[in-house]
DNA sequence: TATTAAATAAGAATAATTCTCATTTGTCAA
DNA sequence: TTGACAAATGAGAATTATTCTTATTTAATA
């Protein structure tokens, strides 16, 4: 099932005149494989076994190209310092633990409306939006329990 | 009505043992007069004319002060490499414009219920959240027809 | 007003990210 | 297939944001 989504990443580049290369590949097959909402730091670490040549620059620059071309979502927290992405690229929200800074994506029909009027958004055009939701992991709750 | 939140933060300090020293005060008031959601640079700059010898390292560590004893908040955006604080602590959302990168407060009663279970929100034990609204402000749309 | 713990200044150190540019690699047309 | 060429990459320098270190200064209070 996996197959499929490169599958199409490939066709999408091809259309996009993006050449397909080796790292390209690996970074986004990496994000995929991931749950962790990682860091490009994290990443880079990631492919570095199976491309042990492989750049900071490049790793930065594709995520970046990804991100332009709408395949994934760079997402940024505070109390942390570098930026995380998202192979989601669909709508959905973020729990954040506030202990172990383990971010989980949510998705919910309830919280995809906006229930708004133009006037009460400022006047401004709205494109999407993001609920963060700030909480403790069932994990960190046991931890504080014990 | 300033004036009431500076003596409130000088009572609040003398409570908490919290020596009120001029570059807090100068902090302080530098983000209640701001509605920008400044940087720490920003602070530091904004600050300067009149403490000529401030150190960015007292800005660092003074709003990471302010933010643990939550009088106010630090807020980060994608693509936006520095973090920004807010002197607004009570539950708000924010509108940002993804062309100036301005961020308005938005405070909206109807974003403050989360209409979901405990099981739906994967167990976590929630604090708060935040919607955050991705838009075009005004003033863009206007240029953006210009 | 003297004492003392707390806070600050200055700049070094670190972390995250971007930039530069020489080299390599996909793509596409012949 | 191969050759040409634009696109992409790698290596490391540069930049930006933030944190750390330490000697000096200052606010609180006795």
């Amino acid at each position: 099932m996996e197959k499929n989504r490169i599958e199409e990443f490939i066709q999408f580049c091809r259309r996009r005149h993006l050449n397909v290369t080796h790292q390209r590949l690996a970074i986004y097959q990496a994000l995929l494989n991931s749950t962790e909402h990682p860091t490009a730091e994290d990443i880079f670490r990631t492919i570095q076994s199976d491309y042990p040549t492989i750049s900071r620059a490049t790793v930065y620059k594709t995520l970046e190209l990804f991100e332009r071309e709408g395949i994934i979502r760079k997402v940024s927290f505070p109390h942390e310092t570098a930026a995380r992405y998202d192979a989601n690229p669909q709508r959905h929200h973020h729990l954040f633990c506030v202990q172990c800074h383990r971010v989980e994506d949510l998705s919910h029909p309830q919280l995809d409306v906006l229930p708004l009027s133009k006037k009460a958004l400022n006047n401004y055009q709205v494109i999407d939006h993001i609920v963060h939701i700030n909480g403790i992991c069932p994990a960190c709750q046991r931890k504080k329990r014990a």
